[in-house]
DNA sequence: ATAAAAAAGTGTTATAAAGTGCGTTAAAAG
DNA sequence: CTTTTAACGCACTTTATAACACTTTTTTAT
């Protein structure tokens, strides 16, 4: 599942998954979506149920005293939306105002979906083109900042 | 159960959990919520009550003599609140004064409920934005400090 | 100590808002 | 030209919340 899409997002805040990704969902048996926040860029974080179920697992087991980790915790488990999904519909799915607030596709009627194989990633287009043609970000120091326990983890 | 919900919080001080957590309530078969303090910041932690059983017992069977255990202990054993709680019906629950006052939402009409997997956090709404933005706090301190018997534990 | 009053807690209903489902049209692909 | 996909619009359903009524508990005054 990859590759960049400019699609539609509806009055009532629903984009659908293009059509092209549908056997890769019904191959894999997903049956929920799960949004939540990236949490380095304002963007959003689109994850398969089963790919969410071991993420979610893990980020919660870390222990939640070291300040990063628990921020972490709080940008990633405390922002999850979980979506039931039909990869046989027209695999729809919801954004909440507070998350469309936050990758800044408030008033947005075209969102970029952005698969990056075993998830996606959803833009605001003017941030995409930016990050595109600028260069990287505060990701570097994020990764040295990082403690042991969540250097391995991709989320 | 997952995500951040901006609920409202009635003149009675009842809250009611969104509907999209009704079903993983039944599932677990909840009968029972316990709200108590967060032992480092001012916001509640919501427990099942399945959850709490657990947690309750390790906390209490942990060596009070170490000053730290002692105030964990005296902080989410000796403010828990215990509230029957129906998944079949309105899924209300009622905070008490002290740790409205506690979690800085006494006069507030509105609240933040933050679902971070198998437990709630409730926040005041400010606190929380800033929390989001803001770096991190006294937590550094209290991960120093911390005693081995607890350091696996997570609240 | 008792009765009255006030406060706290519980439950019900009504209504507006949010979310869902589905048919139709428009556009794109083969 | 036919088929598939994307986008839009509408109707229906569910959910959230405020308002109200009632019960129980606590407080106050006699």
């Amino acid at each position: 599942m990859f590759g960049f899409n400019n699609i539609s997002i509806d009055k009532k805040s629903r984009f659908s998954f293009p059509a092209k990704y549908r056997d890769s969902f019904i191959n894999s048996n997903e049956n929920q979506i799960v949004i939540t926040k990236d949490p380095q860029y304002p963007a959003l974080k689109v994850y398969l149920g089963s790919e969410w179920e071991q993420i979610s697992k893990k980020l919660s087991s870390l222990q939640g005293l070291d300040p990063i980790v628990r921020n972490l915790q709080w940008t990633i488990l405390g922002n999850a939306s979980v979506c039931d999904f039909e990869p046989h519909g027209r695999m729809q799915v919801l954004i909440s105002i507070d998350l469309k607030k936050y990758a800044q596709i408030e008033n947005a009627n075209r969102i970029c979906l952005i698969g990056m194989g075993n998830k996606f990633e959803i833009w605001n287009q003017e941030n995409w083109e930016q990050r595109q043609t600028g260069g990287s970000l505060a990701t570097e120091i994020l990764d040295i900042v990082l403690p042991e326990s969540i250097k391995d983890m991709s989320f």
